[in-house]
DNA sequence: AATGAATGAGACTTCATTCAT
DNA sequence: CATGAATGAAGTCTCATTCAT
């Protein structure tokens, strides 16, 4: 408009465009976030670099996502809800037992769809930064409290079925999560030197020890 | 948008001499670099807020660091290195059993002088960002692979020692690495629900289901 | 800083540079606000429309006014001084007759120094925007009703001193801040139909035939 | 900017047939403009706003009136062919003599569907901007001229009738021009300092000093 | 006729870096 | 050594305009 009372409107270069359901431009451009993220950074991610991944315009994102701290926000509530609609899954679709839940749990986090480097990326950049810190606990504490709650009533059962004699049930999930976090930070900064088959093999490694008699111990 | 994320400042000036020596003002600048990075984040840590921390000019970080990226990687290096000392030396003063000095390491892990969740902010801000552990792994690779190594030795000989049957020796340091990592980043994200003593006795409960003739379990 | 991450830092071009202080800046600005106002409306009006008038670069103004509502708004504040300072020297300056006081006032408003286009311009830009009214009631407010207090008690005087049958003082001084803006305006919109002489002059007529005895009308 | 100007929003959804003919369309769509240049200035005036207010869909502006600024133009001639109609109206319906008409004028002016506050924000917009007085002039110039060359021959007429010593007939109508502008501003400005039938009686009383047997002065 | 998703130029702002003092 | 005013590239966000539906 300012521009118009000075100079003349200007022409418009003509493009193929096409109108797709919200749904399906939000998913392009959170996944286009994850992606920029993994490769940039969030500090080196800009909405330029978002929507050249996503091919898409600039002006598109504050269309669908109002601004970038939305963007970033969503892409993070996406992640934890499809780890926690995975792990969730996995609990219910294990069989009886409180150890086959346990490792149900395990498994998840440690899932080819979950336990990506693009994925863990996101996860790291968001624990990584002061103020994202404090999103990150706003948006997500209520799920991880969910599963560490969950990971006590198991591991409780499985004490009072063995009979063991062990740290309380929950030193042993603080644990486990520690283990989630740390093992998969390995994974992401050590490519190399760890696989997810392996970090999944540490944690059972590290139960069977605990639970020998409920959880055998993996192969190295 | 780091705006946002960045809450509010919090000034500091200490009255400088008007002369230092170079090492002086460079460690000013480093401690100002973790306050602010701890504060703020890598994004929204800039040139102003570490020069209104230290309470010095902009101009000065130039001066003895160049340009910010430098300042950001030699605060790293910094800590690697302080880090690298002080676990070096609790493993050189430790007893003489593999056991004590395997203890040792762990210990200088969570180090009231190491283990500030100013210095965590620091080191998980490197791991947060694509770009940054590029830098990290070029910087701090060694070290780490160091201690990695140091480890494994130790937990040979006290498999040696104790005949245990348990897992390669690496399989346990490398789970000694992710522990270290993951409690630490819990301590970070939820300080009101782990300590460091908390966390420390974590990895000593596992050294004590590992290594139980060697290592005594913690009390809860 | 992101950039410097993913790519690496650019070179800069060298140019002459000065330091002036801040006060001369400050003005310098100012000035080219109102030549930007001026020329192009304050929503044609730009940080780089200011700035290339001042021959300076955009960092400049958020470095000296923080961000260009500040600007717009010390652009004004700066006007309505200069406005206040110019009547209420000549207020005192003036005779001692309550006339001769009033005329003083009248004649402040039709300055050469005070009454330019330029000047004009910026203040109808305020009374023109709903939202830009507030802010001028917020900083301005006072100053005119400074003046309009200081003119009702002058008219009171001469009524006095006449014995005149007119309406009540409050009314002709409402009357001539009406005039002061109808005729300004006049004076902004069809330059070459009125000028601040004739302006001048239109309020003397009033004056003159409102209080005969006291102010003589001027030749036409 | 403008968002910081413009408080905040008042949505106003009306449900609207379809279809409906183009003369309905584009007066609902002038309607809203003012009612959003009114509420937002025409900096904060934008096609979002004015389709909100009425209801309707942003293309449909386009459709209707190809671009904003001719929406912004065309509400300017809209107000301006309304006041032009309404006093050219009160002038014909008014009784034979001169002063009779000069008054049907002068109300005009003030006539509650004319003397909107709505409305006077739009003049008021369009005077403030440079860009647009250009516009302004184009387009409503020969209006005011109209109707200033209608009152210097109404004056000149009193004047002969009267056999009054008064400044020219030209000088009483740029008076009156000046008044009108003035008292409206002060109208806009200041809504309780002045209201339509005072800022009337303004214009009155200045007539009837001018023309004392000819107009009446009002009761204040 | 009407809708509103999509585009992209351009505005504001931040901040690393430079350099005269 | 030290300062901090100045620069300008780059990032975020707004919004007039277009056009497939």
């Amino acid at each position: 408009m300012n521009k118009t009372i000075r100079d003349q409107a200007a022409p418009r270069k003509k493009a193929a465009r096409r109108t797709e359901p919200p749904e399906v431009r939000r998913s392009q451009l959170i996944d286009a976030t994850i992606e920029s993220i993994a490769a940039y950074g969030i500090g080196g991610t800009t909405m330029s670099t978002v929507t050249e991944i996503a091919g898409l315009s600039v002006g598109l994102v504050n269309f669908h996502f109002e601004n970038k701290q939305n963007l970033l926000e969503e892409t993070l509530v996406f992640l934890a809800r499809e780890h926690h609609e995975h792990w969730k899954q996995a609990y219910m679709d294990a069989g009886l037992s409180a150890q086959e839940k346990l490792l149900a749990i395990v498994d998840a986090h440690f899932h080819p769809r979950i336990c990506t480097r693009k994925k863990l990326a996101v996860w790291y950049a968001f624990f990584g930064e002061a103020g994202r810190r404090k999103v990150y606990r706003k948006l997500i504490d209520g799920i991880d409290d969910e599963r560490f709650d969950l990971s006590i009533g198991l591991c409780e059962e499985i004490i009072r079925d063995g009979g063991y004699d062990v740290p309380p049930a929950s030193v042993i999930a603080r644990m486990l999560e520690g283990l989630y976090d740390g093992l998969q930070l390995n994974i992401l900064m050590y490519p190399g030197h760890i696989t997810r088959k392996q970090a999944n093999n540490q944690i059972r490694a590290y139960l069977a020890s605990v639970f020998p008699q409920h959880i055998a111990a993996p192969a190295f």
